[in-house]
DNA sequence: TGTACATCAGTGAACGCGCGTTCACTGATGTAC
DNA sequence: TGTACATCAGTGAACGCGCGTTCACTGATGTAC
């Protein structure tokens, strides 16, 4: 037994406030983030969060930064799990890694790409890279399914090249414009339907079966437009 | 002039009251909503909205159904702008107009689709007749341009079936289950391209350009892989 | 037309609550001699 | 091995704030006679 130094309960203190940070918000949502709830929930007072965290708005920034990679991880994750000739496989893991992220952490969720919480505002130097990874997870996948000649791609009218100009430029990426079109589609589709299955709005009063059906329908269909596999 | 009537300065309050609500979800979030605040800025104490909203929570219940009627309204008006005949223009309309009623209103979007607020439970009995409204709008472009044998549908799994029976008994539905498919595929997508450009998901860094065109080369290209047009 | 009265929208004080943040402090720990 | 000392994580009180909701009230209005 490892006796705990000084008078600190808990051996990583900083660990466990956004632990227990991350547990209030799964419960009632980012904006009821309270120091003083964190504090109480771990038999400290409030003030010690000082030690550790300015504020309560860089608290806030250090979750959306760990989600943020979480979910990128999860994501490098099940594209890695395929062979890199595998790109229909690598695609639809991807995409169901995005969606079981989303719904086995809602709440970090939530905090990345829902409602901003009111009076934060993140600091886009620290979470526009964090933010990236996700995204350049996808556009790998993509590419590499470009590489091989296994995808189908139209040219972007100018107005939406303009659009996709700054990911070129962030991401230094020297293909054709049109995978990251293809990225950007993609990902808008998945976010679609994991946010409205999230609120509830695929089940209209009590839930009666799960959205993953339509989820796997329309990730196929994208696939296979997409001409992958 | 009118005087008002006792000591009112607002001829209407109850519905001076939502807007004033409204117009501060819109500066701040939903989470922010506050009686003290509304009644502040009307320059009423904070009991007399008892008059008029026995709680906190009934006075957001009325915010969320006004949002889905205004939403369903500008809806219909989009698909009622065309002749009945013209299938893609309806489908076309109805999703700009949804986009644009999002970006017009972004509050009551994201009161609506976004982050529930905490400690707020909405009463689906009222809720779920409003929600409805949007979505058949939706499901009446989609069976027109079908009953015109406008329309490509494909067979549903089970699974996906069992999905979709909800949906066909809420809206006594008689027509084939891949019409409602296709408005739950085609809503989630549209879903999906507003949130992400309402939080400014798709202009990393400073925003050069309109995401726009990515809506609508989506839109366009959902519409021509339906068959309609 | 004038008077007595009932109505009821809005008031003001108070309830108990929670919040982020500051500040001077304490006391266990680790360290230098 | 023993002692004096510096460190610094965590404390507890206090700051000023805002919140939803209750309650007894007031006083302008509309109404009945």
């Amino acid at each position: 037994m490892v006796r705990p130094k000084r008078n600190q309960q808990h051996p990583n203190l900083q660990k466990a406030i956004k632990e227990t940070a991350r547990k209030q918000i799964a419960g009632r949502g980012a904006a009821t983030l309270s120091l003083r709830a964190i504090a109480r929930e771990l038999g400290i007072t409030a003030p010690a969060i000082y030690n550790y965290y300015p504020s309560r708005d860089e608290l806030v920034t250090a979750l959306i930064v760990d989600a943020y990679h979480a979910l990128a991880e999860d994501l490098a994750a099940a594209r890695d799990a395929h062979p890199r000739e595998s790109h229909a496989e690598r695609f639809l893991a991807t995409a169901h890694a995005y969606r079981e992220w989303a719904l086995a952490h809602p709440s970090d969720y939530n905090l990345v790409f829902g409602t901003p919480i009111p009076g934060y505002h993140a600091p886009v130097e620290i979470t526009s890279p964090a933010a990236a990874r996700s995204m350049s997870v996808l556009i790998s996948v993509l590419d590499t399914a470009h590489q091989a000649g296994k995808l189908v791609l139209s040219t972007p009218s100018p107005a939406l090249l303009a659009l996709l100009q700054p990911w070129i430029d962030k991401f230094e990426y020297g293909g054709p414009p049109a995978v990251i079109h293809l990225a950007l589609a993609s990902w808008s589709q998945i976010h679609g339907l994991v946010s409205l299955e999230l609120f509830g709005h695929f089940t209209p009063g009590p839930a009666y079966s799960s959205p993953k059906a339509l989820f796997e329908a329309e990730i196929q269909a994208m696939q296979e437009r997409m001409g992958m596999g």
